[in-house]
DNA sequence: CAGGTGAGTATTGTATACAATATCAATCAA
DNA sequence: TTGATTGATATTGTATACAATACTCACCTG
């Protein structure tokens, strides 16, 4: 059993480490909408055998992050539609959080939130847009675990990594870098002055200027 | 291969068809809080391989309808703290479930309702408690399907089950189920008329009424 | 040239074998 | 009697083998 990489080690349960590993190159872009992802060459890979592999790409499916296909997994592409019914799952979920996380976000949390936010700005204008998507993921990882309830913050990441492809469509552009990172702003002074309210509404808007692109979005898939 | 029962069948994927059986039983109850689910037991009775059992018990773990021991899982023993949380998450979901329900229900639908809530009904006083826990599943199931988002449907599906443990302890009174019933009585006249807000209250009056109980669950399992 | 047909191939689904490890009980010493 | 130690056992984790199936593409026929 030879191990190509550092990555996999034994300590850990193999299935659970090939899922943060898959999980994790779904946040930040390193695998594209569309793309297939099949057992035996991810086994391969990694040097270890199917069945690890297996559980892994099942269950990212079963949270959705993954698409089955008559043949295996890929990387979904979602229809506006769907990409709507994830949209208003948000809108009920993360207003919550960020009302209680301007109650017990304690401030050294406050402090990573905001360092996410600068290493955001950091590669706003990266030529690579994986640097940009990177910390913009990590950047929603901290916000939504600010609040107490980690079944929410679990419950809410899911549904946001739900979003990527769709996110990433719109990352590539400057003017949704912008609109991100604005927001984010916002978002991150309401948490700071623990102004609940302020927060919530930044958090609308960007949703509500989100859905508008959904449009845009549609054309640019049906073609 | 030999099957024991006609319950399997091949043409459907095995973990599939173990993965609801195993649901189902948790939901009517056959299984009960703090059991544990063996592989190989499981394999046996079904007249399977270990292989889909366990990938079958897998995403019910992945979904928190199993709770993951040292040794295997088991049907899980909430804390309070645990079930406040899903509470919290129910809240957020299921008005909005109702909301869409009163807009979009077909009168089909709100039949089929109102007959799940005739079978729970019937069963209020059996003798045989697990009848009433199956009929209290599937108006929930039905209910829940009334918005036009099967996400937020399985979404919402998923936190309910995962308040079986503390439900099926709620159930065993007679209090307990009148107030299910109640309740249950109160949504389905307002869907029926169309009254979201009138929904919205009821619900959320069982959900205050629900917390309320939290203390007594608490020291009855402290026992 | 279009369209169906079939063999070959890629890929998953299930079964089983083996390895690793936590649990339990019995034994022994203090 | 109690606590630690250790061996047996139960049970999961991983690897691999085999079966089933859907896809591809070349080939043949009209």
């Amino acid at each position: 059993m030879t191990r190509s990489k550092g990555v996999i080690v034994q300590s850990e349960r193999l299935r659970d480490q090939i899922y943060k590993l898959i999980r994790d190159d779904l946040r930040t872009g390193a695998l594209a909408p569309g793309e297939r992802l099949v057992e035996v060459s991810l086994a391969k890979k990694l040097g270890v055998s199917r069945t690890p592999v297996r559980e892994a790409l099942f269950q990212l499916a079963s949270d959705g992050l993954l698409a089955e296909s008559s043949r295996g997994y890929m990387l979904p592409v979602h229809t506006t539609e769907e990409i709507r019914d994830r949209l208003e799952i948000r809108r009920l979920l993360e207003p919550e959080i960020l009302r209680r996380a301007c109650e017990e976000a304690s401030s050294r949390q406050i402090k990573s939130l905001l360092k996410a936010l600068e290493e955001e700005k950091k590669h706003i204008d990266a030529e690579d847009a994986s640097k940009f998507i990177g910390a913009n993921a990590n950047f929603r990882l901290v916000l939504l675990s600010l609040c107490k309830n980690p079944l929410l913050t679990r419950c809410a990441e899911l549904y946001d990594d739900q979003f990527q492809c769709f996110r990433i469509w719109g990352l590539n552009e400057p003017r949704g870098r912008e609109l991100a990172v604005g927001s984010h702003e916002k978002i991150c002074n309401a948490i700071k002055d623990r102004k609940p309210a302020a927060a919530v509404k930044a958090l609308q808007q960007l949703l509500d200027r989100v859905e508008l692109m959904l449009e845009q979005y549609r054309d640019s898939v049906a073609s």
